[in-house]
This record gives C-alpha cells, structure tokens and sequence, in this order.
DNA sequence: TGAATAGTGTCTTTGAGACAGTATCGA
DNA sequence: TCGATACTGTCTCAAAGACACTATTCA
C-alpha cells in the first residue's frame, strides 16, 4: 500500500502534494453478516433504513469505520455490539471473522463507499433492539431472502463486488410496510450475504464453527441440525455421529444427558461441549456435489 | 454499509450533517502480492519505496484506489499491469483475488490508511520495469523473506491486520543497498505476504490453479514442482501423477511429449493443457499436516 | 403399543500412500 | 553404461457411505 503521489519529506509535504483530484473522498464502512440459529432455521439479522438511498428496505448492519481511532476488526465488533445490544460477555462466544470487500463504483449513489464485510456466527440471540439511524431491526429467515437459497456452492473469490451484476439502483426495491422476507436487500448486499453463505457452508467443512450456533452444551444430533440447515440437505444421523466423535478435538463429552429425549420420541442424547480443535481432521466434507463441477 | 450519521433527504443534507471528526478523512489502497516461479523458486514482486515513509525499504506492489472511477478488482488489475508492464493479453493468464483488507490503526505512520490486498498468480514474467513512484522493483525469492518461510499453515481468518503485532514504526528497517532478500518489508507487508501464502498454499489444494504458474502446455513433473516449492515439500512422483490424471478436469493431454527429457535424464513427458475443472474433486490435500492441529 | 430417534456394528467402495517394477532418456 | 526419471501396477490402510440393528423415549 501507500505509494504516495509524490515523495514528500513529512507530513505537511505530503498534504500538499495530495491532489483531491486524483484521490476523491472516499468512504470506509464495515457491514455485519450476523447469522444465527433460531427455531430451527438459520436467520439473518437486519435493519431497516430509516433514510436514502434505499428507505425502508433492509439492509445489513453496518456503518462507517472511525478512521484511526480503531482496526477494521474492531469496527466490526462495535458495530456488532450496537446492533445486537450484546454484552462483552456474550460477545466472546460469537466468532467474526473478515469476509471480504466491496467497492464497484456506484453501489452508493450517493458517494464512494467501500464497505469491508465481515461474517458472524452467532447462538441463538435475543431479539435486537433498533439502533438510533434504524428504524428497524430484526432476525429474518435466510430462505426465500434475496442471496439466500442454497447459493451457489462452488463460487469462489466473489470477495469484490461483480461489476456487471444488476446496478442496485435499476431497481427500486423499497416499499412501505412488508416484512424483511421477499425484499430485496439495499446496495449489494443481497450479493454480500450470498457470499457470506457461501463462506458459511465451506466453513462448516473445515472448522467446528458449526458449535458457534450452539449453547454451550449440546447434543449430537442437534449439531447436525446445523449442518443440515446451513447446508440445506438432510446428513445420515449414523455416519454423521460416529463422523463427529472421531474427529479429534471437535467435541469433548460432558457425561451427562440431555433432559428429554426427541420431540417425537427417542432416547435422551449425550450433551457435548466444542473441543479445542480450530480445523476439522479430517474434514466434514458437503456429500456429492453433484459431479461435473467443472 | 452505509448507515449514515443523520438522515439526510439528499446528498447536500448528508454533506452537512456529515461531522468530520466523527470520520475523518481515510485513504484507500490496494496492494499486490504477486506470486511468480523463477528457475524453479516461488518469487514475489517488491519495488524499493522512494520516498519516506520507510524510503530504501522494500514492499508490496500498489496503489490508491481512484474513488469512484473503478472498483476494487479493477484498481489491482491496474496496479498489476502498471508493475509488471503487461499487455492486457498476458495479464488474462494470470490468476487475481481479492485476499482481504488490512486497517490496524498506525499501519501507515503519516495518515488512516486502509489496503484491500490482492493475491496474483503469474507464469514466469519479464523482469518488472521500476515504476514511476519505485525506485526499483525486483522479482525477490520468498524463502528467506520476512513473511515467507513456511508459515503457519494452519492460521485463519488473519485477513485484518492483528492490533497487537509489532508497531512497524518502532523499528527503522530502512537501510540504503542492500537486496530485497533479508529486508523487513515496510508497513504491514511482510503479515500480508505471510497471509497470501496461506491462501496459496490453501488454494493449490482445492483448485487447479497452479496451472497458473505453469506455460499453457506442461508436464506433470512440472506442476509437480510447483506444488512442492510452494507447499515445500517433496511430493511422491508416482502417486501425484496418478492423482493429477484421475482428478476429472485438472489436466488435459495434448498427445505431444516434451522435447527432452528431465535434465538428470529420464524419459520425455507428455505434455498437458489445464482442464476446465476451477475445483479439484476430490481435493489434493497436503501431506500430513503433523496429527494434533487442534 | 407404536413410531421416531440415539447410538453402534458391519460391509462395501473409494481414495491415499507405500513400494516395486519397467521403459526411456541424458551424460 | 549408469543413474535418474516417467509412468504403471499392486498392496495396505483409512475413511465415507449404505444398511441393519438395539435400546430408549414420546405420544
């Protein structure tokens, strides 16, 4: 990074070198790809726009990255705790990592933005409480979501915004009183959150981040509800168990069981804390992506 | 993104409302971690800063962002083809993502600045031309560089830069003549190259990308090297070469033999084209990571 | 009591790796 | 001629998946 436009000897040098010309403001915002597990089904947080562009669609949570009082990482913990209204404690049991950035010209017609997104996975959270520039907010069903669906399993390095994809502003998805579901989401964030699933459902191969959507104790076949729901295909509930107990350092028993048994019968299951292993060995692989993916 | 401070009805009521102080002016750049293999040895391009600060010290290739006039992927395939000095006909063979943004605060002493860093995978280029604002710029062996040696395979999500590493300011690697190798790299770089090569080192497991290293005809001897000096290990010849084949769409014969045989003798190899296959399935995973990645 | 589920055993298939062997080339 | 290498054959072992089976629980 940071080739300068000229070779200034300090400070004040470089300002005068810098052409605003060359390098027009440029905004910097994190966007949160807040997922979580709530009866069953994997859902998404959102917040409704309360101003333009995009009033009254839903958006992803985000905002603008306090340049050089915090990292990129911080920002994104911030933003996250604001919106969520979690505390520091409860923060330590969600994993965030970096998904990716975003910057085709014109995702914000108001400006440039580049919004660097970031991906949560989160236990099953308390309903959020709208933030002060969102009228709204609120866990929504990831199908039937715009950049839901069960995505495009094999799409790589979709990091950036696709410069050809559908301007945002071609269309006008915002209305006035329609649930989160079937709304288009504001600037690129329908493609941002397809990219986030994307991350989401080769994580769970690779790492045991699937127990992020758990209570700290939790059954076998409750894991597996995750996978099945994250990957969008029911996992053989034999193979799927003596898979998971032999993988070293993905879950550790607690000996004790479950309270009840199954909801529809059955015995009570062995309750399990996440191992300390960070990668899966070996690793949980997507049964058959159907052949001749090229 | 883009949860704007007030709520604006335009763009002149967002500039008004719009407190400096709450976001002050950041800069964005995009660096290049390109990866080429030179006589058999995984190189990466540096240029020489110029101008302070960290002037005599080597980085990575890169630039700013033109706010508003291209995207993220389009400033690196710009930055890509200033350095390298390649016709837009060499640079569709070459492989680019996007790697993940670096934003520590004070990662650059004189100002925020933030840098989408990208990854390239190249064939073996022409010796790069010092570009305007480089004093020079240099193909630099990664053995033996901060940030190369075999890094740790198994790290994850360091996409951001961690707050808590060495300030690069409170060293001075500067110096006046010595070559790239043995060079603490300016800024942040030498974390951005080791995280580029975890990615490649990732990468050349699931995908068929180190064709990209490779003329558009070769043998699998050939990318077998590629894959030892970049994993760096020694692989086993014959199963590799059973794997490639039967690994559907990695490789394509052409029905040619190469013109001479391995230079330590041995019969000539038959020639191959990449297949169109942009997965490897199954994978070729790396030889034993040591038992206990937990 | 019946249906559904937790968990285990076992068999088959596939793929990775070790090893050996043959043919071909450079020096 | 010798040594190195390309490539193939074969064996073993590990892991994934299909299937079967028992035990336990809810309704």
């Amino acid at each position: 990074m940071s080739r300068q436009p000229a070779r200034p000897d300090d400070e004040a040098a470089f300002l005068a070198a810098y052409d605003p010309r060359d390098f027009p403001a440029i905004a910097l915002t994190v966007d949160i790809v807040v997922l979580t597990m709530r009866e069953g089904r994997l859902n998404v947080l959102l917040v409704e726009r309360a101003g333009p562009p995009f009033q009254g669609c839903w958006a992803l949570p985000g905002g603008f990255v306090k340049a050089g009082q915090e990292g990129l990482d911080e920002a994104a913990a911030r933003e996250l705790a604001e919106e969520t209204g979690l505390s520091a404690g409860a923060l330590r049991r969600v994993h965030l990592e970096q998904l990716g950035s975003y910057g085709a010209p014109g995702r914000d017609p108001r400006m440039p933005v580049v919004s660097v997104a970031y991906l949560a996975f989160a236990p099953d959270l308390p309903d959020p409480r709208a933030g002060g520039d969102a009228a709204r907010a609120q866990w929504t069903p990831v199908v039937g979501l715009h950049g839901g669906g069960t995505g495009d399993r094999h799409a790589t390095d979709r990091h950036s915004a696709d410069p050809h994809s559908t301007d945002p502003r071609s269309t006008d998805p915002r209305s006035t009183d329609r649930p989160a579901t079937d709304r288009e989401l504001a600037f690129d964030h329908a493609q941002i959150l397809a990219d986030a699933l994307d991350r989401a459902r080769a994580k769970l191969e690779y790492t045991p981040l699937a127990t992020a959507f758990l209570a700290p104790e939790f059954t076998v076949p409750e894991l597996r509800a995750v996978y099945e729901e994250i990957w969008g295909e029911k996992l053989h509930p034999g193979n799927f168990h003596r898979k998971v107990l032999s993988v070293p350092g993905f879950v550790e028993s607690t000996g004790e069981t479950a309270e009840r048994g199954g909801s529809r019968g059955g015995p009570r299951a062995r309750l399990y804390r996440a191992g300390d292993a960070r990668l899966l060995h070996p690793a949980l692989l997507r049964p058959d992506r159907e052949e001749g993916v090229r």
